[in-house]
DNA sequence: CATTTATAATTACGATCATCATCTAATTCA
DNA sequence: TGAATTAGATGATGATCGTAATTATAAATG
């Protein structure tokens, strides 16, 4: 059954929307197509009609959490402000609007050849954001080399804070991490 | 049919085994009971004699890749060839015997609390050699704090390198996260 | 306005998932 | 030697997986 063109094209952002949402709090493997369109308002089949495959929506939900993510970053002023949201236990406490790098990273590797190319464009961008920001000298390079320690940084600490079990060592590691970048 | 007590204990070893290096290589929710009995030469049914449940499995298999990386980790001498080697191509190419950390922190938030409970010490057993061999003052709290930071950056920077699809980008980060570690 | 065409979403499908009940064979122990 | 125990095979179960065929209706065409 048909559905107007507007109806088809709003279905098509929502089920986006929380599949961007989804793949992060449960991760790709462990989030089924049923729950992908049933959360928006839909059986599963009509997946098929907007993304061809379920391969191909995790695809663009990649690009679309981290273009949303982007957008949110250039409303941010300092690394400074970003490195203590990002390090925040609110942040680690809501994977599902965070940050996609911490989220998918580890199942990203087993994507296709598209989404791990979104996801690259996305670290690259990031990179040159804190680069552009970070006032380690005036060498490219440099700068560059930094702004990937800072990265790698955020993501490994918030990864491992929302992993192991212990409250106490969670807020710690945010804590030291946070220190660390800041000083 | 019944087994031996030696074989079955044997069989038992060959799952657990099998069981760390696949959940590393696929994810937890990307191998199958089929997959983690099938590769040690049983059916699924022996499985549920050893184990009980996948979850069981799974909460053994992680200690089991943990520990056998603590092994391993006593014949490392220094902190400095430690990095390099878990910050090497070689590392970033070969998850499934390599760090549990780096292969399952992502997925690690939605398992049961008895796998989250062995992974947590496990990153505790981590924090407490890297504390013990850095040196940067005598501070036990100082001590700590930099060795949270050094886990984290060599976490963080071993999935991301894992997870872009750029070989230059992942080299990169890997040689810029040695080279902030080591100087 | 009537008819055809295009297509969004439902429904049907086969494969695979983790689990469990049942069965078998052989070890272990009395 | 015989009885009890048990590791593992087997096949059924219901749930869920991703996909393809079907259906219903909007849009295009006359």
């Amino acid at each position: 059954m048909r559905v107007s063109k507007e109806k088809a094209a709003d279905n098509r952002e929502r089920i986006l929307t929380t599949a961007s949402r989804l793949i992060r709090e449960r991760g790709i493997s462990g989030v089924g197509v049923d729950a992908l369109t049933e959360a928006a308002g839909m059986t599963h089949g009509g997946l098929y009609s907007q993304f061809g495959s379920k391969q191909r929506l995790v695809e663009e939900a990649v690009a679309e959490a981290i273009a949303s993510k982007g957008r949110e970053l250039c409303e941010t002023t300092t690394v400074d402000d970003y490195v203590s949201e990002y390090l925040s236990p609110a942040h680690r406490d809501d994977p599902g609007s965070g940050c996609p790098f911490a989220a998918l990273c580890s199942e990203m590797q087993r994507q296709s050849q598209g989404a791990r190319e979104r996801f690259t464009a996305g670290v690259k961008g990031m990179i040159g954001w804190l680069s552009a920001r970070i006032g380690s000298g005036t060498r490219q390079r440099r700068r560059d080399e930094d702004a990937i320690v800072t990265l790698v940084s955020l993501v490994g600490a918030l990864v491992l804070a929302r992993a192991v079990s212990d409250p106490k060592l969670s807020d710690e590691i945010l804590r030291a991490t946070r220190k660390k970048l800041a000083g």
